[in-house]
DNA sequence: AACACGGTTTTCCGATAGGAAAAGGGGTTT
DNA sequence: AAACCCCTTTTCCTATCGGAAAACCGTGTT
């Protein structure tokens, strides 16, 4: 594969390297999915209908698959879509162990909260405790939401919380009362007037 | 897309269209997951780098992505591959919604553990936040720790819980404290003499 | 109604996916 | 060492992907 000279270019030549990088990588995962198996090139063309040598070149990383071929593949392996990617990933934790102490914590002011993140030092941990001071006076726009992947809950810890959400009436949760629901959904938390609030996040993947 | 004459056909045709609605089932996925942040066909195609028409056609079933594309629209949505594909077995609970009030609460005991879910009701969340209270005058047997898939999170949120972990010193936290830590080494919460416990546990998948 | 505007779909065509078949590249057997 | 055999890579060519731009479709505005 060959940079392209391309009429229709949008893709500068560095970001191209990467992706054929990418490619070469589920060539990889492709390869080691199927000698794992013991099965020759011939064989696994047989069972997912696919040319030798279309799966050929996809192992070596010359040849993006097209939707069609990879559902086509994953099929012949014997394995879904999600878990055709779950190695992508990289294993959780320098020891996978870790303690947050009070006045410890490394604080993150992004506009009007105030968050404070209690694992930094973990990486690729699955989810990611916060703790967070909302502002009696500082009231949000209600304009924009928040929204990105994963799920997120959130507990009261102390104080009045108005949680507004997309598509939904505002929920008023006390000291003690939480929430749950999946992030992609516009959110936005405010405390109510005349108190400071304090809650605990927590979300799942970044 | 309409049937191939296709002079290398080894598809047969009634595979053919099992495959057309396959990818029009990605590409529902594909817009549910745009409109649910509310963007554009130009504002996913400026942040993956894809042209509008590619997306639209995608999102449309009537062209099946290549390798390369899905993974920046991937990028671009803010989501990895394998949860990309993730959604393909069922959407996240009634609604992705759900509050928990004061007084609600299932109460599950096991054994001297006491604890509360929070969330029943919801299916297939990725984190299991549940409320504990851990009795003072109840010890637990040290022989046998607690072990199982997934990640967990302890916060401490009334009195002082001992924490005892495989292979590391014992830890003391008092309210407000935290810890981290894969599930998979064995564990076990009791609390400081004199004085009930109150803690909240978030658990990722079981 | 004509116009403007923000979004989606369609058209057109060059670059590329992907199949069939031929060409490597080890091994083992005669 | 030539003749097989099995597996992988390369070649060649058509069907398809995928980008730019134009057409299309509401929904307000003058």
């Amino acid at each position: 594969m060959q940079e392209p000279a391309h009429a229709n270019a949008t893709v500068p030549p560095e970001q191209a390297s990467r992706a054929e990088r990418e490619r070469q990588d589920f060539g990889r995962r492709l390869r080691a999915l199927r000698s794992a198996r013991g099965w020759t090139l011939a064989q696994l063309a047989d069972r997912s209908g696919l040319a030798i040598s279309t799966i050929s070149k996809a192992e070596r990383g010359i040849m993006a698959l097209t939707y069609d071929r990879m559902l086509q593949l994953a099929r012949g392996i014997g394995v879904d879509m999600a878990e055709f990617f779950a190695s992508e990933g990289e294993a959780f934790a320098p020891g996978g162990f870790a303690v947050a102490r009070l006045g410890e914590f490394r604080r993150q002011e992004t506009g009007s909260y105030v968050y404070e993140m209690l694992f930094p030092e973990i990486r690729n941990k699955a989810m990611t405790p916060m703790i967070g001071t909302l502002r009696a006076d500082c009231p949000m726009s209600f304009d924009d939401f928040v929204r990105h992947a994963g799920q997120e809950f959130l507990i009261v810890l102390d104080g009045v919380v108005t949680v507004h959400a997309e598509g939904r009436p505002t929920v008023k949760l006390r000291a003690g009362e939480s929430i749950y629901f999946d992030s992609a959904r516009g959110h936005l938390y405010s405390a109510d007037a005349g108190q400071d609030a304090r809650i605990l996040v927590v979300c799942t993947e970044s």
